[in-house]
DNA sequence: TCCTCCAAGGCGAACGTTCGCTTTCCCGCG
DNA sequence: CGCGGGAAAGCGAACGTTCGCCTTGGAGGA
């Protein structure tokens, strides 16, 4: 293509970034020949030299769930927006991350990683390996500590839904947990416990039941604990999904909802208008939260800053018909 | 590295992959100052050598979908078990892709592509941008053809969910509808014409609704059509995310599903064993789809062929309480 | 006339690899 | 003793850029 300009090749490089002094008569024959040729810069040989790679790497569990694809739209639209490409590995949901998916993101040299694994919260060498100055955001938890933090108040999350239970009359609330030991799932349950004990009530542990986050998870616990308690009037879900299977576990044992019992959830899905009743939740910024954290990351970058930061979104609760 | 175990950096090279005859000796030493050093290849360098990135694009309009979503998971993971790695770029509902992200693709230099973004079939500059050699699969259909595309029979899932009703005693069957001359909305709404006619019943257009994929709108579809005819006693939402807003409004109108009007969706949602009354669906194998078209792409990678096939998976019906 | 200056463009190096060839050295054989 | 051969390692080039610096040539001023 330079030859067909009849210039060197660093000449049309000054053209196409628009640095070093060029003639308007060569850049015009320049651009004309580029877009004749069909040229397309090579990214790779442009940020071997340049040693950055405009590209960001996510690390997520299963973008096959609602929330975690919800966050992922928002880091890529808002990393698009900014001219960064994203490089995707998703790492299965006992795998660890540590020994495939971060190698091949240094591999390729990327500028900063975001973390969007729940399971890494579990990874202890996670913290070893990510000290080699790279930009890296979460969205969970990261043992060690150390790196940057987008996400939401998890303990106010189980305080709204579960104090909105108890103002409407519920008095004897139960939960319906995610997976036990993670953070998300123990401040939620702390917001739950909290929230009881502010209205005079006592925290039973009979009345938590785990769900792991799966619809035939929380139906399944819903069932044990009306075995145990058949005077539950309030249900808290940590999620909506589990929302959900507490609902259909609900009309099974042929309970009114919200009359002999309310349901609330969290996470507000898109389902949670059109399920049946509509679902009281708490709404929580999936969309936002992503885009927040990479728009932390790429500050991050741009700085060159590792300061570690968190960033806490704000959340609402939602009153629909499942406890109205 | 190379210096700090006394040999040149080509050795190195050889020692790491595999080439060339080295001593145990200095092999040892290598490896052993590799690992010392915390050395990383620069997959960069290398595929600036080598012509190829060890990567694939996948195009996609919106991974907040779970549909999409799941095929992207199967991509993914296809893609991973193979080496390769997987660069995204989500379009606008409305963007053609064409002026983004096949650009930025083509600019890492990514060895295939997959198109999993429904919108790309109104983008008529695609077939144009494509003739470039580079293997390309896509999950839904390119305008001027010439692209392998993996997928299922949209016009057998119309059909059999349509059949069911018919067989269950349904006559008058209204269908919501996805976009609009979109080709899978076509396709399962000629399946849904046959499966009438198979049974003697007469197609009319008055008992289409357009339901634009979305919740609500399959809701207000729904009230539209019972405003019409009252006497509808089956629906076929053209995806399961409609039929939920499909059962929602029939709940508000008070007709009990399944006696009073039956319901069936497809693609066969996580959450279809779980909605008020659990939803009669066609299973469609999302996750399979795209594991399927990642390997198709890969195998087409590694054979240098560009031709054009078509791979079509199997659906089935499954019957739940909202048509038993 | 000669010097200076600036715009336009060229040149060489570097980024971190792979690959094909060449060199070195030692060993065994005739 | 000389020679061939093979294992081990080095060397140079190439991939497609960016960047700093150098060269060229013409215009303008003293």
């Amino acid at each position: 293509m330079a030859a067909r300009s009849g210039v060197s090749f660093q000449t049309t490089s000054k053209v196409l970034n628009g640095g070093g002094s060029v003639s308007q008569a060569t850049r015009a024959r320049i651009l004309q020949s580029a877009s004749d040729l069909g040229y397309v810069p090579n990214l790779q040989a442009r940020s071997l030299v340049m040693q950055r790679t405009q590209t960001v790497g996510v690390i997520t569990s299963d973008f096959g769930d609602q929330n975690i694809g919800r966050f992922i739209v928002g880091a890529e639209q808002e990393a698009r927006r900014q001219g960064y490409s994203v490089v995707m590995a998703s790492i299965e949901p006992e795998g660890s991350g540590t020994e495939y998916a971060l190698p091949a993101m240094m591999e390729r040299r990327v500028d900063g990683i975001l973390l969007a694994a729940p399971q890494m919260e579990e990874d202890e060498a996670l913290a070893h390996v990510l000290d080699r100055s790279l930009p890296v955001v979460s969205l969970y938890d990261v043992p060690g500590g150390g790196v940057s933090m987008v996400g939401s108040d998890d303990e106010l999350i189980g305080l709204l839904a579960t104090r909105h239970l108890v103002e409407r009359g519920s008095r004897v609330i139960a939960t319906v947990i995610g997976k036990r030991g993670r953070r998300v799932t123990e401040s939620r349950l702390r917001g739950y416990r909290t929230a009881l004990e502010d209205a005079g009530l006592r925290f039973e542990t009979e009345l938590v039941e785990e769900g792991r986050w799966e619809i035939a998870g929380a139906a399944g616990a819903t069932t044990r604990l009306f075995e145990r308690r058949s005077d539950i009037s309030g249900v808290f879900a940590q999620s909506d999904t589990m929302a959900v299977g507490v609902l259909s576990a609900l009309r099974r044992l042929h309970k009114q909802v919200p009359a002999d019992c309310a349901v609330a959830g969290c996470d507000d899905m898109e389902m949670a208008p059109y399920t049946a009743p509509p679902l009281t939740t708490v709404h929580v910024p999936f969309y936002e939260t992503g885009a927040e954290a990479m728009r932390l990351l790429l500050n991050m970058i741009a700085t060159g800053s590792v300061a570690p930061s968190k960033v806490i979104l704000p959340v609402h609760l939602i009153v629909r018909a499942s406890s109205g």
